[in-house]
DNA sequence: CTGAAAGCGCTTACAG
DNA sequence: CTGAAAGCGCTTACAG
């Protein structure tokens, strides 16, 4: 059971190389290139079939300079926004043909430097990269040379690179005002202490529809650490809960945040629901089971995994490098009751 | 800014590729290949890093008949507990240098095929594969080639693969037990209908725990199918929960079932929990939200994918292509009340 | 100690 | 219509 190569189908039906790999990529009929008799694309077609052929892609993409592989470097796999991302741009890659080599930064910047040049010495076609905190120069190495880069659901504001992301400042205020309008009037906030623009534009989404009812109260907000996040949090819901009785309601800024915050807030008080409002960025699997209703900001993770294959296929097909900032609309949706 | 290959450096250097591979391989001093003089060797070094040389891994790859890459087939990256299994196969397989090319199979065995195919032209150096109903044949396919494979979270008895599972039938009698101790005379189970072995093994030990105790009744089993999962999780609750009155547990065989069927249940009757215990395989996020304990099945998920990995890793670097069945512990917990 | 050369499996410009 | 040959970027047996 010898690996059969184009090579040996050639020597087999006693032809050149030439004409097998032609046939095989249906190039038998092209202009420039030579051509290939019609009884005889069929016969290589069908020793190839017989013999099992299988087609080296690492050849292939060594010869073609293209490896049909996107890099995909995202925080972390097993956080459920981003397996369902990981999901649909892997589905959506399968459609150009392309396969996809997930790394995980874990949220550290030297991990992004190092998933990058991994993934580069694998000959990726082009990066989808969900950057992380202080990772501006690693995304500017690569764009500086020309590869294909697509940030998505966050970039830096000050990088040239096309992006997929939703409008975070919009969503936020929507949702800070879904809850002034159900009659908050302390509604706290907890959010990642992170220089990433995308959780400033949470905050100041917050921050500017509080200011605009006159509700603002800056020491309402709580920012937790990715790094102690489990303790941080207990902190944070503590002194909402403990030290400001008044306090109506509270905005998470992911879905993690909402997960240990009302595991937390619940664990304090069990009837604290029915006191606080809680609304969040992106769902979890908890909210249908909460007795009272939670509005969401639903990011459309299909959409967003679609274009950003989409936008990076372009970079990688034409020469076209032009930077592309896609915002797409998130809803504002509700937990079933 | 041209691509800087091995022999740029040796150019640029005027001496041969040859030193520079070997050099930058770390097999300077070598016994069988040649050897490089100490301060050529160091300015050999000095100029790949100015020069900032990448080695081509698909070069590499193609000449050394390995890839490095594993190919990682799963039913499904954005269901918690696979997403969990690929993170710790990622993390593990990284300490080897090796990268992880992910596919989904959806459950369905034509996507088995197709992405077992499409991941060895990719030359993945072996496979890690979670597989699915009636995907015996494309797993056979492999193995009849020598070609490494390890499957995990559950295999086909009877095709002599590696695998890394945990004892389904002993962990399903012990959950069973425990709701029995618990008081529960009326046990109902929602599993899969499904051919795996490892479920056959769920219900197995459901069933011969039940008739230990003399509390087995047949019309209490209830099995949806992958395809109309909803629809069939609402009938199995509803002719559980409103035919038999009796009915005071119910063990759901996977994470899925049980978070789909907790639902069902409380928008039935939002006590249905006071009056039926359940228990389930895996853990779900909204367990810490009930108000009373579940029992679940914690598969121990880092291990699981560190011993494929290193399963793999053995297949790979020598011969041994014997195949060995690891079978882990899985813990019983419960949830934080 | 060092280099020229073959070859991994492909694609394709070039020459018949 | 078809083939011989070069070359993608590596590694390594072989010969000096």
């Amino acid at each position: 059971m010898e690996r059969v190569s184009i090579k040996t189908i050639a020597e087999q039906l006693g032809i050149s190389v030439t004409a097998v790999s032609l046939v095989l990529n249906g190039k038998e009929r092209g202009e420039t290139s030579g051509r290939v008799g019609k009884e005889m694309a069929e016969k290589i077609r069908q020793a190839a079939r017989e013999m099992n052929y299988e087609p080296n892609n690492l050849a292939r993409g060594l010869k073609m300079g293209r490896s049909e592989t996107i890099g995909l470097v995202i925080a972390d796999i097993s956080n459920l926004f981003f397996a369902n991302l990981a999901f649909h741009i892997q589905e959506h890659a399968e459609k150009f043909g392309y396969g996809v080599i997930i790394t995980n930064t874990n949220e550290s910047d030297l991990k992004m430097e190092k998933m990058t040049k991994i993934l580069e010495r694998r000959q990726v076609d082009g990066f989808i990269i969900v950057p992380t905190e202080y990772g501006e120069p690693y995304v500017r190495n690569l764009t500086r040379r020309n590869i294909p880069v697509v940030l998505i659901d966050r970039y830096y504001p000050k990088l040239n690179v096309s992006a997929v992301v939703i409008d975070n400042y919009k969503a936020s205020r929507e949702i800070t005002n879904n809850l002034v309008e159900s009659g908050c009037r302390h509604i706290g906030l907890i959010i990642y202490k992170s220089a990433l623009h995308h959780m400033k534009e949470r905050k100041n989404g917050y921050v500017d529809e509080l200011k605009d009812h006159g509700l603002f109260n800056p020491s309402l907000i709580k920012e937790v650490s990715y790094s102690y996040l489990s303790e941080d949090i207990d902190i944070a819901i503590e002194s909402l809960l403990m030290k400001d009785e008044t306090i109506d309601g509270i905005f998470f800024a992911t879905n993690t945040l909402s997960l240990m915050g009302l595991k937390r807030m619940l664990h304090a008080d069990p009837q604290a629901l029915s006191k606080i409002k809680v609304a969040s960025f992106d769902k979890s699997d908890a909210f249908d089971f909460m007795h009272v209703t939670i509005p969401y900001i639903q990011q459309p993770i299909p959409e967003m995994g679609k274009s950003a294959v989409e936008l990076l296929m372009k970079q990688i097909k034409t020469d076209d490098k032009e930077a592309v900032t896609i915002k797409l609309q998130a809803q504002l949706e509700y937990n079933k009751v």
